[in-house]
DNA sequence: TTTTTGTCTTTTATCGACAATAGACAGAAT
DNA sequence: ATTCTGTCTATTGTCGATAAAAGACAAAAA
């Protein structure tokens, strides 16, 4: 295997998906724009299609053969990317446990227990490193700095930084800048999920990210932006394995997410960096709290 | 060549250099203490010294038998890593013109101009990449988003507010912590400088980037401190490539700077901030300059 | 004339292999 | 009782090879 063909797949799902609606498909370069892959994995996608009988495929006419059934669909965990896996594998060790700070780190024992090449393994590694969580030392093997309280203090310290002065900016915004459609839409959203809090809370941890991403990309300054994958990444795997008082702490975040939101539209300086601040500093005492 | 042997011809030369002052060499792991490298390549360093007549070398007995000559060390172009040889050549493209903002870069041809393997091009891509001069389009090639004066507004954004923060950070270390030594020591060397400032203001950039790191260590923040690198490379390339009016520029950082220590240890907050933003407005000017 | 398809070339992502380097351990020397 | 050396093993850094995916270009179709 030189070369995992999970593009292949994850678009031929999403185009088996898209089958149940259509009697036909669109051109090899429109479909390959909806879907997001080049023609040459279109054409692979067509073949496989016609093959498994769900579509005749003759120059320009697709027309669909029968209804998709969940057996035509390739097997989720076919569709992950390997840095997908490796980085699942990997935070699952470093915040579930089993892994202290100060460990080492073996690049080719990482690789055998995943099952992948050691290059793999190498490129996370580098790819990983800017989170913090780890350190190289060159020659030698990586080290894991841990995901303890000084790094949720080190990491919140910036985000608070960089999110302040992103969210000053955003109030500066021209009036038609998409920004604050984007704004209505999510704040949208936040009303619906806590008018069905018990159903739905699990939907804040996406939400979460869509909002302060936008803030983020208010100040339009790469490293800010940038920084924000360090955020959303340790956000991401807390609210996947840590779900003690999920409900109540997300119902609680939503509320001040609209009062944040509502400052934002004040374009008022000073209330928006009050509601920016009481924000940030629950979300830090969530995270805290999960550590200790 | 599996690996470069760099590691070995770099400690190779210190080892033959430390030869030069005295009669006879310590122990195997002294040795490599001193040197920083692993017993494994000591006693390769011990075997090519006795190969070539500069030792006599029988267990504990490690006698210098001649002086070095220059032909004894490796040339200095063998002894660098190969990242940075890497990094020299690329950055000489993108900052030395020629390359447009936009350009697509291919890992093969760099490779190849280079003279080394895609393998290790890629890996220096994906940790040059936090530097925001290059973005990877996933499956397909890196872009590059050029040396402008928009990268250069967003890093001295970044830079001021972690600076700022830093060196207020710096007024409240203890007085027994060791930063204030190496700020003596480094006030010095800004003096000496100085005071022969037609010969010695080559030196000036070294002496910036020891100084600013020193304080951005204060902030005892993982993220601010690694944000260093980023700052350092771009003035460290800067400095090597753009010597118009080098000698001025110097002079008047180093009055800068020494203003800005001063405050420092006056430990006046506002002091301080108006030091640190006087000499880092005049760093942003100058790196603009340097583009436009 | 513009878009689509057929065909071909180029480039990326991943693997396994191997030399350089680090590091472990027991016996020898102080 | 430490510290050093001899020897051996484990791990990293780099390479070339190869399948997957992207993309170029001309002929064909609308």
């Amino acid at each position: 295997m030189a070369k995992q063909n999970n593009v292949f797949k994850d678009a031929f799902n999403r185009c088996v998906k898209l089958l149940e609606q259509t009697a036909s498909l669109p051109s090899e370069p429109e479909l390959g724009a909806a879907l997001g892959v080049s023609r040459t994995t279109v054409r692979a996608i067509l073949t496989r299609l016609e093959d498994v009988g769900l579509l005749a495929w003759e120059k320009r006419r697709k027309i669909v053969l029968r209804k998709p059934v969940p057996a035509d669909y390739f097997p989720t965990e076919e569709t992950d990317s390997l840095s997908e896996i490796i980085e699942r594998s990997f935070m699952r060790r470093i915040l579930a446990g089993g892994a202290q700070p100060g460990m080492q780190i073996n690049e080719l024992e990482l690789a055998r227990e995943i099952g992948i090449g050691t290059t793999s393994v190498r490129e996370f590694l580098i790819r990983f490193s800017r989170f913090g969580l780890i350190e190289k030392r060159p020659n030698s093997h990586w080290v894991l700095k841990g995901f303890t309280s000084e790094f949720a203090l080190e990491l919140t310290e910036v985000r608070e930084m960089f999110e302040l002065r992103s969210a000053a900016a955003f109030a500066h915004l021209p009036e038609d800048h998409p920004a604050w459609r984007e704004l209505d839409a999510i704040e949208a959203v936040h009303h619906e999920i806590l008018a069905d809090i018990e159903a739905r809370y699990p939907d804040f941890s996406e939400l979460d990210e869509r909002f302060h991403l936008l803030v983020h990309r208010a100040s339009k300054n790469r490293f800010i932006v940038d920084f924000y994958d360090v955020i959303a990444i340790v956000f991401h795997y807390h609210y996947q394995w840590n779900k003690t008082n999920a409900r109540a702490r997300n119902a609680r975040a939503l509320e001040e997410h609209l009062a944040y939101i509502a400052a934002l539209r004040s374009r008022d300086a000073a209330g928006i960096e009050t509601a920016c601040r009481q924000h940030l500093k629950s979300a830090r005492e969530t995270l805290l709290q999960s550590i200790n």
